[in-house]
DNA sequence: TTAACGGGGAGCTTCC
DNA sequence: TGGAAGCTCCCCGTTA
């Protein structure tokens, strides 16, 4: 597991690291490409490793038992409906200090089965996500008519009952699952970045966008290798079913409100 | 000129 | 076993 760990440090580090320092101000489309084979790697050795043990059948408890601290590295493991169990590693050289400071309480909205069975990092303060991605507030005001992006931080009490896809059984982790999930992700912060995390609209990395659809791609186990305009296609059919949308600026997009809250995990807050 | 966007449509895989 | 869902893949036109 130390190994491991150190592994993953390892691939935060020459990710993250190469004198960039702090995300402050820096658009992370312009760093370097990212070695996403080595990211993957480490997936698949990991998604072997931990795979028997995700049958949640109490998310909660499974969550509290699978999230540590150690020498100031948080792992969190991740299950998508127990079929892509890994861990992601949240160390030292991560670029914001302030993913350390978080608590991810276990985030799980199990209303419909298995759908959601998938550990949703709820940021009550999401917002800090803004000020590490970019200087959202002051750069991106166009966005700022999203819809409210309080009522999901701030009053969650009337939140839906997460009528998203009234799915049960484990189902195929889906795009936009798999994209939220790497925007909770600091080491992917090179390919994909929270534009505005409060109203869901994110970014992709113009150089790293095609290695983040090799990712998706080959997490998805396709034949031939995907690529961003593939992918792209995919978030236009969600377009269609309203789960995310386009937003008139260049590889950006939106996560629908009741997709982000579903995503987000709301539950946790009932 | 190029990158990104947008959409039609056939095909594939998985789930119900 | 058939239908639906969710992409995947290819293609081509449009837009910035």
């Amino acid at each position: 597991m130390l190994a491991e760990m150190e592994t993953m440090a390892y691939v935060t580090d020459i990710k993250m690291g190469g004198g960039r320092g702090a995300w402050s101000g820096v658009t992370p489309s312009s760093c370097p490409e990212v070695d996403l084979e080595v990211i993957e790697e480490y997936l698949q050795e990991h998604s072997l490793e931990v795979q028997p043990a995700h049958t949640p059948a109490s998310p909660l408890a499974t969550m509290g038992q699978h999230t540590h601290s150690h020498l100031g590295t948080r792992i969190i493991e991740n299950s998508w409906s127990g079929q892509h169990p890994y861990e992601w590693h949240c160390d030292s050289h991560t670029p914001n200090e302030e993913y350390k400071e978080q608590t991810l309480p276990p985030a799980w909205s199990s209303t419909h089965g298995n759908q959601w069975e998938h550990v949703a990092y709820s940021y009550e303060a999401s917002a800090y996500i803004d000020s590490d991605s970019q200087s959202s507030s002051s750069q991106y005001q166009e966005y700022q008519d999203s819809p409210s992006p309080s009522s999901d931080r701030g009053d969650r009490k009337d939140r839906d009952p997460l009528p998203l896809v009234p799915l049960s059984g484990k189902r195929k982790e889906r795009l936009f699952q798999f994209l939220f999930e790497m925007l909770q992700t600091p080491s992917m912060r090179s390919c994909i970045w929270w534009v505005q995390s409060a109203s869901g609209t994110f970014q992709f990395s113009s150089q790293n966008k095609e290695s983040l659809a090799q990712l998706w791609g080959r997490r998805k186990g396709n034949r031939k290798p995907m690529t961003y305009q593939k992918m792209a296609r995919a978030l236009r059919n969600y377009s269609r079913t309203g789960e995310i949308h386009k937003v008139k600026r260049k590889l950006t997009y939106r996560f629908d409100e009741k997709t982000l809250r579903g995503l987000r995990g709301d539950s946790n807050t009932v």
